[in-house]
DNA sequence: TACTTTATGCAACACCGTTGCGATAAGACT
DNA sequence: AGTCTTATCGCAACGGTGTTGCATAAAGTA
């Protein structure tokens, strides 16, 4: 794991400290460089206790470390953050794809438009796109 | 309950019998005017059971009656289509809000602007707003 | 009314996500 | 290193969600 030290450090950036659990999927996350379920998780790391995993998603999302994603199946995704995420300071508007064939969740480079409705106050904006990606479109 | 016969008109023109489950719950979507939860519908209706509340809600989305909108918190709400909707034909493609404060998911009679990204065949756009809405702004 | 088809109610099940709590490990400080 | 404090882990247990199977009841149709 030649990545060691940069996930020692992204943890320890974000006031978490350093266990096996957490180093494993953090690891996975960076390795994979795409969305994953708790289910993903749970394949991965066998022997994981399934709380620990739930605690583990919590916190790293409460820190800006992941986002989790919503999705119409009830099964939530979870991904990378940017750099720029913190604590109390989300900003992830980028665009989600869910693709129908193979079930992967993308996080997209495409931002979404500033969106304002009058009489309302909207401090986030989640978009989520269903259709065909782009590995098996082709 | 005067909408009585435009219920019966509804549950008909989707093909779904007329039952008196059926009704209570198109008749709430219908006074209420906005997306409800499982919860929800548990609450208003104590006595009916709780599968036949599952079945129903299922029978409603499969028909285009409801759709069924995700949420972060993982726990879906639902709303009713246009009339313009049919099986096999959703295209609830406006824009969903959901209150921080008091929790309520509105549909917005804004729609989703066409999105398009190169090499993705895009089915569906769904997207969620959340921050304060009008009722808690003022 | 009798008949066919569909919906209901109930028990049961497999998950999901959370909480409480004792045991354990991480980090900080001598 | 050793000690102390504090956060995390692992386990049991719980409440909630959504589904399935099956017998019963009700809806639609002639």
């Amino acid at each position: 794991m030649a990545r060691y030290s940069e996930i020692k450090k992204i943890l320890k950036s974000h006031n978490l400290r350093i266990t096996d659990g957490r180093i494993d999927v953090l690891e996975l996350f960076i390795r994979h460089a795409k969305t994953l379920s708790i289910k993903d998780l749970q394949e991965e790391l066998k022997d994981s206790d399934r709380v620990t995993l739930y605690r583990i998603l919590n916190a790293f999302t409460k820190q800006g470390i992941l986002h989790k994603i919503p999705d119409d199946s009830g099964v939530p995704n979870y991904g990378l953050c940017y750099d720029t995420c913190d604590e109390g300071d989300h900003h992830h508007d980028h665009m989600h794809f869910k693709c129908d064939t193979c079930g992967t969740i993308e996080c997209l480079e495409e931002n979404i438009p500033p969106i304002s409705i009058p009489g309302y106050l909207i401090t986030e904006a989640n978009l989520i796109l269903k259709g065909t990606c782009k590995t098996c479109v082709a």
